[in-house]
DNA sequence: TCTGGGGTCCTAGGACCC
DNA sequence: TCTGGGGTCCTAGGACCC
């Protein structure tokens, strides 16, 4: 049994710890999610600014938290692990491997069951296997730009420059699991619900739909993606739905549905987004 | 593991053009 | 006519995170 989420009260709630992490002397603060953000200080006593951090967000919210400290943005990350609950870690360039070493590469913050497996099919098992695996052999496995990020992250080494430059959404979407799977026929009719869904947040942006995602989860529990860029940018919910709809069609698989996902990507802003400082997840050094 | 919902980014292949 | 290389766009799919 799931329940439903409010999202005004987690986003009320997230709005006040974020202002009051702003409010730290000298803080800079690049939001991470509703509950997450890297917080850049300078200064001498990092455990004296953490401390602040928990008791101002306890105070202004009933909430506890946890602080992770480090030299770089992946080092602070994972520190925040060894933190929980209610408390403050550091973790720096000196305890890095003493403390991360001999642990499995999945307890990487960007490093999943699938990545995992095919670093422990080359023979890397552990962080410090990856930290010492040559960046040729990642490349060859895993790309030129994913493999030796994924070196880097082995070593804990990463940008730590916080920034706070307000995030601009790519995209939009809803998608919905049905109590009951959908017939064919029905699948017009969600997706026009969807689209409905998906216009209402797009507008909230401003931005019009250049492009629409259609997802599909079928009973067995396999999903296929599929998009299609609009000749023109649009608001209208029925463009969306049509052109969902003929994704859908494309497909010709009239097993049933268990799982529909509209997703509306949006015409960049004006000047387009930041250029990418990161590499890989969101937010992800 | 038995699977909800909202996101992002990377990679790779084919089409197309110069 | 044939061949080749490089760049860009589009799309599918994979992987990960909160």
């Amino acid at each position: 049994m799931l329940l439903p989420v409010d999202k005004p009260a987690y986003d009320a709630a997230s709005a006040v710890v974020m202002d009051t992490l702003r409010a730290v002397p000298g803080a800079v603060v690049e939001v991470l999610g509703w509950d997450e953000a890297f917080v850049g200080v300078h200064g001498d006593d990092p455990e004296a600014v953490a401390q602040r951090i928990r008791a101002d967000v306890l105070a202004a919210t009933d909430l506890h938290c946890s602080v992770g400290i480090g030299d770089t943005k992946v080092r602070a990350k994972i520190a925040t692990e060894f933190g929980k609950p209610r408390g403050t870690f550091r973790l720096t360039r000196e305890t890095w491997f003493e403390v991360m070493g001999e642990r499995p590469t999945k307890d990487l913050w960007g490093v999943g069951p699938r990545i995992s497996q095919r670093l422990a099919a080359l023979g890397v098992t552990t962080v410090r296997d990856l930290a010492t695996a040559e960046d040729g052999l990642l490349a060859t496995e895993f790309g030129p730009q994913t493999g030796p990020w994924l070196g880097d992250l082995g070593r804990g080494e990463s940008s730590s420059t916080v920034d706070d430059t307000p995030w601009v959404p790519r995209a939009h979407g809803r998608e919905t699991t049905y109590q009951q799977d959908l017939e064919p026929e029905q699948v017009d009719d969600a997706v026009r619900v969807l689209a409905a869904q998906v216009v209402g947040d797009i507008r909230a942006e401003g931005r019009a739909c250049a492009r629409v995602h259609l997802k599909v989860r079928f009973a067995p529990f396999f999903t296929v993606n599929r998009s299609r860029k609009l000749p023109e940018p649009t608001w209208e919910a029925a463009v969306i739905a049509r052109t969902a709809s003929d994704l859908y069609r494309a497909l010709g698989d009239d097993r049933p549905v268990r799982l529909l996902g509209v997703r509306a990507e949006m015409v960049p802003p004006e000047g387009g987004y930041e250029p990418p400082r990161t590499h890989g997840r969101r937010g992800m050094p």
